[in-house]
DNA sequence: GTGTCGAATGTTAGTGACTAACATTCAAGT
DNA sequence: ACTTGAATGTTAGTCACTAACATTCGACAC
């Protein structure tokens, strides 16, 4: 709901009640939630989620979990148009100032991963490192939308390359770890 | 409090109330909110997020963002005595039982993800790949406890070891995205 | 001992997200 | 007109959490 965003970007998350955004949509509260299950859904529910678990989907079978999930994120990041990309930045930068939504949308990562993963898994990976690179490559996009979301002359694969970029470092080999 | 991990491992932690939790503490509701500040961290509060904030931190500045934060992250983890790993392992599973916890335990996350990156980016780390890193790493740490805490016969050592090992692959080098 | 102070705890009343049970409207199809 | 079913409204409640204010109680000065 477009009302809810405004309300949001005006007043804060917090600040603005479901009353709040039912009254701006002429409805009753009652009805906000059959159409949204939770308040933080009204901002987070978006159809690129589903696009991105396709994308993964139909990547070669041989690529590592990891690369896989890397290079379905950004098959589908570039399918998004222009005017979606400006408004996951609003919704992006009420998400920045609000941590209860932070953690909010995170949940929503935790079905967006269990998508991937269980598309990896069926493919044959092994079930806790597909698990894992695909909570390590979301957990990069969510810090690569938080930042481009706060600046201002960024584009967002531009973000995204340099938050992924961690996943092609070499290790500094040596002999480390007590464990 | 020890009464709060009873009361969900037996009932849930949805079904079990702030109000229920006093009482077996033999306190009353407003009580329990001056020493926890939500029902959620009288399960996720504990010692070992700053204990591993220390170790990244006493990490030699010169590795790179990612295995700095994994090699402090395998030192804390082997400082654990086993009571302590016993207890993580009831709270994980209470967790993992439990949707809207899961998420609480990612705020959590946020909280030591800021203290880690903020550390890598005080000794001169890029703000954005530090922040990734912290938080890929982060991720795959939760998928391992999650995946340790479901299995009977696997000590978290050997999970985190799994999970980890995703960042040690290389690519499969080809041209693959459009962005 | 009496008085005093401060910390920990209790009481009451409220807000806001969310649910359940039930009533109403209203547009379509017969 | 009659029925049906989906969308919406009403009421009343639960539960996490907060604010304002009152009470208990042990430590310590005197």
């Amino acid at each position: 709901m477009m009302h809810a965003l405004d309300l949001f970007e005006r007043r804060g998350y917090e600040q603005t009640s479901v009353a709040d955004i039912a009254a701006a949509a002429g409805v009753t509260e009652m009805t906000f939630f059959r159409h949204f299950p939770t308040k933080d859904r009204v901002l987070l529910d978006d159809p690129y989620d589903a696009a991105l678990v396709e994308a993964v989907a139909s990547r070669p079978q041989a690529e590592q979990p990891l690369f896989r999930t890397v290079n379905g994120l950004r098959e589908a990041l570039s399918a998004i148009p222009e005017p979606g990309i400006a408004l996951v930045r609003r919704r992006t930068r009420v998400v920045a100032a609000t941590p209860s939504l932070r953690s909010a949308a995170w949940r929503n990562n935790q079905r967006t991963e269990d998508a991937v993963s269980e598309q990896l898994i069926a493919d044959g990976g092994d079930p806790l490192e597909a698990r894992a690179a695909v909570a390590a490559v979301l957990a990069a996009l969510t810090t690569a939308l938080l930042w481009w979301a706060g600046e201002e002359d960024i584009d967002l694969s531009a973000a995204l390359n340099r938050a992924l970029s961690v996943f092609d470092r070499e290790p500094d080999r040596e002999q480390s770890h007590a464990g």
